[in-house]
DNA sequence: CACAATTACGTTGGACGTAAACATC
DNA sequence: GATGTTTACGTCCAACGTAATTGTG
């Protein structure tokens, strides 16, 4: 798992079109195309529905996104803070929380019941 | 960066030694010493003292070793967790927690101050 | 001299782009 | 037929192993 393919996956999940995502990403769409798929046959499961034209993201895919995000912005807080840490003195504890699709806080259609905590990815 | 390199360095990490770590990877040391070495470049901050025959952590490296044991429980879980929303109707909520290293919990050594909160990786 | 890390060098799998084929509205 | 995704195919880089070198106790 690379975040280089991270990064591609969510740009695809947000404009729904491989097209436009792969533009954003100055690659081509084929190579974008492939390396969506490589990511979802590693996973073994489908993030995106093919069925339409426009794709759609699956009750997976939506929750990938939110976990997707989530591993990018500690690597991004990560590389900060390995440069950061000699000088500043006092920092900041950050809290986040990860909480399965299918816990209480969610009903059998996975929506979600509850708002998060402000500034958590649920 | 690469889910792979993470358990290269935190094999490295656990033995202060890159040929025993190598072999418990199945790999040859030049190699996971190059990998070590780019993850290094890549971050642009040394993780590792060479100054003796023992490789040592740094404070930054003692810090990356934490974040990447975060980063990958959370890629694992992950994993199951694509695999499980669509079976489980009620799962459980995880609370994980981050800290800068020169955060009120630790003194300006960096020596931990707290204890951490069980099963979180401070 | 023994043990451990690095450098040198050749090989190969995978990420990439171009071109063509396929699918949906 | 216009828009968008997938398949085919060739190229190139980076991860790898083997061998040689350097460094430390």
């Amino acid at each position: 798992m690379d975040t280089r393919v991270l990064k591609y996956f969510l740009t695809v999940a947000n404009t729904n079109n491989i097209t436009k995502a792969a533009k954003q990403l100055h690659i081509t769409q084929p190579t974008l195309s492939r390396q969506i798929m490589e990511l979802e046959r590693e996973l073994d499961v489908a993030l995106f529905d093919r069925t339409q034209r426009q794709l759609q993201l699956t009750k997976a895919g939506v929750l990938f996104q939110q976990r997707a995000t989530t591993l990018l912005q500690l690597v991004d807080q990560t590389k900060d803070d390995l440069h950061q840490q000699e000088k500043e003195l006092v920092g900041s504890v950050n809290l986040g929380c990860v909480a399965s699709l299918a816990s209480p806080f969610h009903d059998e259609d996975g929506q979600r019941l509850s708002k998060g905590v402000s500034g958590c990815p649920l």
